[in-house]
DNA sequence: CATCGATGTTGAG
DNA sequence: TCAACCTCGATGG
């Protein structure tokens, strides 16, 4: 589910909450048994993200590596010292799921945006919490710690006061760390990891010489990270491109003007933690869209409306078994 | 309540 | 190229 924004945001919880502490780490549904009682008991010492993966470092050079795929998702409870920008207002963050105590938890207004810029001292704020038929209502209380386990945990990493449950991921391994680099060494430029001027050099050097269609290179994670299947659809929809046309065949400039798009649209999404790719909008608009739901994209996941800028159909295609949306005036 | 589909990747054929 | 993986909100009856 999530795209490169997500992790990020997901990788900065883990800082905020688990680097630096001593974790219990279990295996509730039992397929990851072996790893879990390897990370048992260590502390956790670093985190990483890289376009769609997460590498969380343990004493001693034991790393794990997630990868959420389209499911999987990140649970918090307990104490949660939250991202200032995370939107709380109805307990998610992302694709994380927040329950217990939130710190320094920022107030939000109805559209889940951040309305405050500052951040005062730590405060300790009640999220709202996904009350199961079973809870007695002492969510928070003692007698909640650590959390009941629901539905299917592959890992559950456990500090005195923080619980991090992983559901549904792709992929969950540990990996020694000449492993991690040679999995990070797979992927193409992050905005947020790498060099922004010298990642532009390389998207556009492998974009440029390659005869795939730009709007499946924009996917494939060894070109460029974190793209995924909205962000694609709106990079190339801003970029007037269509995405058919061989890479090679794009206009050096727009190459680079999509790199910098991205590096943009990446930058406000873990910001806002929202997919913001109608940034122009004013707040007013942007709650707007967001009240209408499914309404805050120029073409994703608009098949057969008129295109916000012409009016044409969008257009909806299967590629490389993803849709793809785009208007064909627009981006002819 | 059943079914569908999704912001993703891998590996078999 | 396609099924499998795995979860859950949206949708329809």
């Amino acid at each position: 589910m999530p795209e490169g924004h997500s992790v990020h945001r997901i990788a900065r919880q883990f800082d905020r909450n688990i680097v630096g502490r001593v974790v219990a780490a279990s295996s509730p549904q039992g397929r990851f048994a072996e790893g879990a009682e390897m990370i048992d008991g260590r502390a956790a010492t670093a985190v990483r993200a890289v376009g769609k993966q997460m590498f969380l470092e343990f004493d001693d050079d034991l790393w794990l590596r997630v990868h959420l795929g389209m499911y999987g998702a990140w649970d918090f409870a307990g104490e949660v010292v939250a991202d200032p920008t995370i939107a709380s207002a109805n307990g998610r963050m992302g694709q994380t799921n927040q329950r217990g105590t939130v710190i320094d938890d920022p107030v939000m207004d109805a559209a889940g945006e951040n309305s405050l810029t500052s951040i005062g001292a730590p405060r300790r704020t009640r999220v709202h919490v996904r009350m199961s038929e079973q809870t007695t209502g002492l969510a928070g209380d003692e007698a909640d710690w650590p959390p009941p386990v629901v539905g299917q945990v592959r890992l559950r990493l456990l500090t005195d006061v923080t619980c991090a449950d992983l559901r549904g991921p792709t992929a969950c391994a540990l990996q020694t760390p000449d492993e991690v680099s040679a999995t990070i060494a797979k992927l193409g430029p992050d905005p947020l990891v790498d060099d922004v001027a010298r990642g532009e050099e390389e998207f556009t050097a492998v974009v440029r010489r390659k005869p795939t269609a730009i709007g499946l290179l924009l996917m494939d994670q060894s070109v460029v990270s974190g793209i995924g299947n909205v962000y694609r659809a709106e990079l190339l929809f801003r970029a007037r491109q269509n995405p058919h046309t061989p890479g090679r065949e794009v206009p050096d400039d727009v190459v680079r003007g999509i790199w910098r798009d991205w590096v943009r649209l990446l930058s406000i999404g873990v910001e806002s933690g929202q997919m913001m790719t109608m940034d122009d909008l004013s707040p007013a608009q942007w709650r707007a869209a967001m009240a209408r739901r499914d309404d805050r994209h120029w073409v994703y996941h608009r098949a057969g409306l008129p295109c916000r800028v012409c009016g044409t159909s969008i257009v909806v295609e299967e590629a490389a078994g993803r849709k793809l949306y785009w208007c064909p005036k627009c981006q002819a």
